[in-house]
RNA sequence: GGGGUUGUAGUUCAGUUGGUUAGAACGCCUGCCUGUCACGCAGGAGGCCGCGAGUUCGAGUCUCGUCAACCCCGCCA
């Protein structure tokens, strides 16, 4: 065989076109598909650019590269050289863009050799994902993946280009950095010089990125991995890509504009999509009221509607009693609901209590009449009432919950979101872009009587609440009263929703220490342990932070979504399982006795596995 | 941590009320075939029914446990 130096491609898979006729070409490729039809024999040559056909004829040719091309199987890697020739009347191939030629073959080798796979490397498979994670080098062959690992790519290239363009520089933060346990579970890595000491894989750059603030570098942006070790979901993997940013000297509304202007570019330039901007902004606690979620799906309707004024008069005690102490009736209107079976009005109840309900109400209207359980409570006068409050038209059905102010909504928002995708009422042709702004700063666990960061500690309170924060310091009211100023603080924090998923999140950060020592205090972190976790922040903020705000985009959520996937694991070259393990390369595994010793550590014999 | 779904040939699946030798398609192997491209035709090999207990005369099928994958809640931005 000859040396590989003369066996190289001089052309792709994908390029040779009926224009390079009578040219001399050597292709290297994966053995898609091969017929033998009795000496004759088609070979189908594949790379990430495409396929090409080469046919060998027996006659004239060399008898030991004829006895390799017929033992040649799929997945085998070859080269051959021939001549490309047009392919002859009536043989062309329509459904291939080199299908109007062949190579003729004149030498052929197999420069390696392939096991038969475990599934056929086709566009379509029926192959499970598990068999797919255990091969994925197999799985990243098939077309599907190459063209969202390349759409990846672009993406990634043009948020580069441009940020670039508008003066952010892409500057890394480390990877191995002091563990802060807040929010997120870390990753952590032991030290081998430091035995006992442990480094933190990073939740996100947010420290480091206000420290490059700091630092002058008014515009940054890093696309940055991001782990943690909680649980997965089809949008959340334990480490996952961000394309996160930072500026100073700004308000959230620059941030706005320069996140509408990426994305509306994106869309353009990947999918030839034009989005509208300025994206629509919604409040938390207008979404929250409206579809009963932080992050609507917009591409339907379906609002919640409130219906406690209209309860309030009926004889229903469920419903009056809930009002009268402060809970909520609202509603959603199913079109084409008012035919719902027994069995069906039983299944949606049931997930209604899964999601935290007592039970569900329904109005079922038909042409003939309105069919409702609780008829009997209301009477006629209020039902009617109802129908006419909801909208809901001959044929709808409408959906009642009473609860608790939030819990209502939230349940409401989830029946919404269920019915929507099992009624096919979302339009997938949408994409429908909002802000969410004004959460509140903090959220109170009830068990532990006590204040947590509703989305991170370094939100910067809205500057109409800041009087918020000094009040609470002096207000006798307990903290689970819902008047105790902190309760009303809101934060200057947004997130971006795209189509119902949460696509991006940020807000403006505090920029002086003794405002963001305050907001310790309130989560229950004293000066001592406010040094010893964020001392490095808090120093730096002491000299001369400038006002910055930034934001976070989820890129592999986005590239998902721009594909039209519905989970990450199919833009990520290599993910994990929900249960956090690599079945190709089976982390996470044991370590050698002798790596234990070096970074001081022993394994308790009762969690100790094989 | 909790709930749900699934686990049978290399792969995707079927498998009756618990009953004789567990099937199909694709893939794989062999032979034939000189214009195929989902090539065709003929033949063949291939099974710890996830694993472990139990019930039973008898278990792929029923029970319990366990493991794995997926989805959801908790958790998480």
């Amino acid at each position: 065989m000859k040396p590989y130096t003369e066996l190289k491609r001089t052309h792709t898979c994908g390029e040779l076109r009926k224009e390079n006729q009578g040219a001399r070409v050597c292709l290297n490729g994966w053995i898609n598909s091969y017929r033998n039809l009795g000496g004759l024999l088609f070979l189908d040559l594949r790379d990430r650019y495409g396929k090409t056909q080469v046919v060998i004829n027996p006659e004239n040719f060399d008898p030991n590269m004829l006895a390799e091309a017929t033992r040649t199987r799929s997945e085998f890697v070859v080269a051959a050289v021939g001549e490309v020739v047009l392919r002859e009347e009536g043989t062309a191939n329509p459904n291939l863009p080199t299908g109007e030629i062949e190579i003729k073959a004149i030498e052929f080798y197999i420069l390696s050799e392939s096991k038969t796979p475990p599934f056929e490397i086709t566009d379509e498979t029926t192959a499970g994902e598990t068999l797919r994670l255990e091969y994925r080098y197999l799985d990243l062959r098939r077309d599907p993946f190459q063209k969202r690992l390349r759409f990846r790519h672009q993406l990634a290239l043009a948020v580069r280009n441009y940020l670039s363009n508008r003066d952010f520089y892409e500057i890394e933060t480390p990877l191995l950095i002091k563990s802060t346990p807040e929010g997120a579970r870390d990753y952590v890595v032991p030290s081998r010089v430091y035995n006992g000491r442990f480094y933190a894989l990073p939740q996100s750059p947010q420290l480091f990125k206000q420290i490059l603030m700091v630092s002058g570098y008014d515009k940054y942006f890093q696309i940055a991995r991001c782990l943690r070790d909680e649980d997965l979901r089809g949008d959340r993997q334990p480490e996952h890509t961000q394309i996160d940013m930072e500026m100073s000297f700004v308000t959230p509304d620059d941030v706005f504009t320069v996140i509408e202007g990426l994305i509306q570019h994106l869309y353009s330039e990947l999918l030839d999509v034009q989005v509208e901007t300025p994206f629509p902004r919604y409040t938390y606690d207008e979404v929250m009221s409206r579809w009963g979620i932080d992050k609507p799906d917009l591409r339907f309707g379906m609002e919640l509607v409130d219906l406690s004024s209209v309860v309030a008069d009926s004889e229903f005690k469920v419903f009056t009693d809930n009002v009268a102490s402060g809970g909520v009736v609202k509603g959603i209107v199913l079109p084409g609901g008012g035919s719902y079976s027994r069995k069906q009005i039983d299944e949606l109840t049931d997930l209604a209590k899964k999601f935290g309900a007592g039970g569900l109400a329904y109005i079922l209207r038909t042409e003939s009449a309105d069919k409702s359980p609780i008829l009997k409570f209301i009477g006629e006068t209020v039902k009617d009432k109802l129908v006419e409050t909801a909208g809901v038209a001959k044929g709808d059905a409408l959906f009642i919950v009473s609860d608790k102010a939030g819990r209502t909504e939230e349940i409401l928002g989830q029946l919404r979101l269920h019915l929507g995708k099992k009624h096919e009422l979302i339009d997938a042709s949408q994409w429908r872009m909002l802000w969410v702004t004004e959460f509140p700063l903090f959220d109170y666990d009830e068990e532990s009587n006590s204040y947590s960061a509703m989305h991170n500690i370094v939100s910067h309170p809205m500057e109409e609440d800041l009087p918020l924060i000094e009040e609470g310091f002096n207000s006798t009211l307990p903290g689970s009263d819902l008047n105790h100023p902190w309760r009303k603080a809101h934060a200057s924090q947004y997130d971006l929703v795209i189509n119902g998923w949460e696509m991006a999140s940020g807000g403006q950060r505090i920029n002086r220490s003794e405002l963001q020592k305050k907001v310790l205090s309130i989560l229950g972190i004293d000066d001592a342990r406010a040094e010893r976790m964020f001392g490095f922040l808090l120093r730096a903020l002491e000299y001369g932070a400038p006002p910055h705000a930034g934001i976070a985009i989820g890129l592999d959520r986005l590239v998902t979504l721009m594909v039209g996937k519905n989970n990450i694991r199919d833009v990520i070259a290599f993910p994990k399982t929900a249960n956090a393990a690599s079945l190709m390369d089976g982390s996470p595994s044991v370590i050698d006795q002798v790596q234990l010793d070096e970074l001081g550590l022993s394994i308790n014999a009762d969690s100790e596995e094989e």
